[in-house]
DNA sequence: TCTGGGGTCCTAGGACCC
DNA sequence: TCTGGGGTCCTAGGACCC
């Protein structure tokens, strides 16, 4: 018998909608949009219909004239999120949160203490059921991928397991935009080849696929078309940027215009990295134009901050040199976003800390608060990680 | 399909350093 | 004199994901 994959990819279906639905029981059984202008998210009885995630508001109503539609909540869609993790780390402490709808867990250890990895799914499935009242589907498998593709198949609520020996037989049929990174441009290029699935994408071999989409992309997803996904299901990621956007329709604007929409936006950027003790280095200014191509500018500063004034003078100075272009071409959205992020009260150490004696980490942390002035350093991160390490400060 | 808001990762050239 | 090679950081753009 072969070995089951442990991976698990949870993903909530049709996760805003539903989340309206629980709530109003009116909604029940009935298509649910979510979102006036574009669709944030449709109910599967919606979805039946035509509607899709981000079309157009008129067209899904054309679409499907007797749905609700109704304006997104996020504060409760973002209250159901951490209570479905909540639910995914009692399930086991290797979490991966992807987006506030789907995360990656690692069940592989388990067994003894909670059963099969199919038998684990089920319950957490019905776990998210009784303890947040919503669907979710659960995918099992080998690797990432084919966890993802497998919820993907099963949805909406279902849980499908894909066994080692018939990864192939599961990933080979499915159409290639069911490859992770194949969006329109890349499907363009391989249906213009005739490459329509994901078998084709394994049998052409991976230096052809090279030369039609590049040397990242080619090994990429020839790696996934053979079932090939090392990649670990890992625990505390952070974001590594942050940024608030927004969409101004068509109609000239003001140079002031534009400055007090920069304003606004900073300062909800700067609010959220102050609330998550993050700060950032590098300032970005995006911009799209009326004829929808876009454009960015960056400035990376000597020491990252969320000081907001700091970040608004930077901002400012990217949309100084970037007006020719906009009285030019028409701009119909502004975004600012800050990356480099770090964390507030963290300092990068480099240490090879390879056989180091307990008494000589104490030592090197001992360094690091008379350098850092904080009588809190913890050198529980420090365990069993290589170098190099990220040490929080505690405050004081 | 006349198009929101929040992200990630990759590529490529130039600056700068050794 | 006219030339190596490697590494890192910054900027800009593009593709993709939910």
């Amino acid at each position: 018998m072969a070995a089951e994959g442990t991976i698990l990819h949870a993903d909530l279906d049709a996760f805003y909608a539903s989340v309206e639905q629980r709530d109003d029981p009116g909604l029940r059984g009935r298509p649910v949009i979510v979102g006036g202008g574009v669709v944030l998210a449709a109910s599967y009885e919606a979805k039946a219909r035509g509607v899709r995630t981000a079309m157009g508001g008129y067209l899904a109503r054309r679409l499907c004239p007797e749905a609700v539609v109704v304006p997104p909540r996020m504060s409760a869609y973002s209250a159901a999120s951490k209570a479905v993790f909540e639910v995914f780390r009692d399930t086991t402490p290797v979490v991966e949160g992807l987006s506030i709808d789907e995360a990656f867990l690692d069940v592989g250890g388990l067994r003894r203490l909670r059963g099969s990895p199919l038998d684990i799914a089920a319950r957490l499935r019905d776990d998210v059921r009784t303890r947040v009242g919503l669907p979710i589907t659960v995918g099992v498998a080998r690797t990432k991928f084919l966890a993802k593709v497998a919820s993907g198949v099963a949805k909406p609520d279902g849980l499908l397991s894909v066994p080692p020996d018939g990864e192939m037989a599961f990933l080979h049929p499915l159409p290639v935009e069911r490859l992770w990174g194949v969006g329109p441009v890349t499907s363009g290029k391989l249906r213009a080849r005739g490459i329509v699935t994901v078998g084709h994408v394994a049998r052409i071999g991976e230096a052809a696929l090279i030369s039609m989409v590049g040397q990242g992309a080619g090994r990429h997803l020839y790696a996934l078309a053979v079932g090939r996904d090392p990649r670990p299901v890992q625990v505390g990621r952070r974001r590594g940027s942050m940024g608030a956007q927004h969409a101004l329709g068509r109609g000239p604007r003001t140079p002031e215009d534009l400055d007090a929409v920069l304003s606004e936006l900073v300062d909800r950027v700067t609010r959220r990295m102050r609330a998550a003790s993050r700060v950032g280095r590098t300032v970005v200014l995006r911009l799209r134009f009326a004829d929808f191509t876009r454009a960015t500018r960056s400035h990376t500063l000597p020491r990252p901050t969320s000081h907001t004034p700091l970040v608004l003078a930077t901002a400012r100075g990217l949309l100084a040199a970037s007006l020719p272009a906009i009285s030019q071409r028409g701009v119909t959205l502004v975004g600012v976003a800050v990356g480099n992020l770090d964390d507030g009260r963290t300092v990068q150490l480099e240490l090879p800390f390879d056989g180091w004696s307990g008494a000589e980490l104490d030592g090197a942390l001992d360094a690091v608060r008379d350098r850092f002035g904080s009588r809190a350093v913890t050198r529980g991160t420090l365990l069993g990680r290589p170098d190099p390490v990220a040490v929080p400060l505690l405050p004081d």
